[in-house]
DNA sequence: GCATATTAGTTGCAATCGTAACTATCGATT
DNA sequence: AATCGATAGTTACGATTGCAACTAATATGC
């Protein structure tokens, strides 16, 4: 009587999971020693430098998946390091469009050297067919997620 | 002098994330509504039941990609709610045996049925190609953390 | 066989996180 | 224009986290 049909290591939370979690540690080692940057401040700079254009917070939470929260502290810790400035947009004063200073811009591409480095470092690792298959796979995960998101829920 | 090379889009740890975060937090959703188990908890306890034999705290956070204070902490709670008990282990008595106890392997076979139904509904969301693609691409990346984490570096 | 290094597991503490509540603004209804 | 609801973003607070330091036991080198 004991969980038959079911085998953990099949079961896609925890394969994805540990994949992530292996994945992104390995790069979160990298800025972090590099620039002290948080994983959510990160991903607000890049979010922000892969635009090239300004972003609401809001925009850079949808972009990333990242709670608004978490967000709202990025981006204040980002301020403070004047790697981004807020602009209170005319006609709508909630909303706020961040943009990266000059100083942030270049962090943003020392960055992404990194990123591009770390990419080919996990090519390599896991070859081109299974990087296809990955590929294939989460574009179809992320289709799914659109059809499923539509009642605003987020993490 | 903008990142040319580098599409956040198709960068690996961002997209891995993003999906494991959402699929995790719907299953995560359903275990806690139920029995009010946080996600390290649901973690060491499928980690248990799924081997059906003791295993070692150690274990269970190779198994499960956790860091072994979350470990800890998972099984102390686990082990109040009697879900678990940990046997000394003779010739080494630094480790525990860890083994579910009758209600813990209870609370494992109705929440793999809760995993088996919720993998369906993936399934189905994301399509048999899709997930047949997933599957092989997550094999890769596992394949892959093998071989890179012979120098014992746990998250 | 004694000193030293290593491993299993726990815990104190500071930092991070998410929930819920809050401020401020806007849009719609009347 | 006054009210109600929705949205952008912030923050207080309790819970969770990971790091580093710790205890206890084993393994290793000399």
């Amino acid at each position: 009587m004991a969980a038959d049909g079911f085998e953990l290591n099949a079961f896609l939370p925890y394969r994805l999971n540990r994949a992530a979690e292996f994945v992104a540690l390995r790069f979160a080692a990298q800025y972090k020693a590099r620039y002290q940057l948080t994983r959510p401040e990160w991903r607000t700079l890049a979010a922000l430098g892969s635009t090239r254009r300004p972003m609401t917070a809001t925009e850079v939470g949808a972009h990333s998946a990242m709670h608004k929260t978490k967000v709202s502290r990025a981006v204040a810790a980002l301020e403070e390091r004047r790697w981004l400035t807020r602009n209170e947009n005319e006609g709508d004063r909630r909303l706020e469009h961040l943009q990266l200073t000059k100083a942030g811009l270049r962090a943003y591409v020392e960055l992404t050297a990194l990123a591009v480095n770390y990419q080919a470092e996990l090519d390599a690792l896991v070859g081109a067919s299974g990087m296809q298959a990955l590929t294939a796979g989460l574009e179809a995960i992320e289709r799914a997620i659109g059809k499923v998101e539509k009642p605003r829920r987020e993490g």
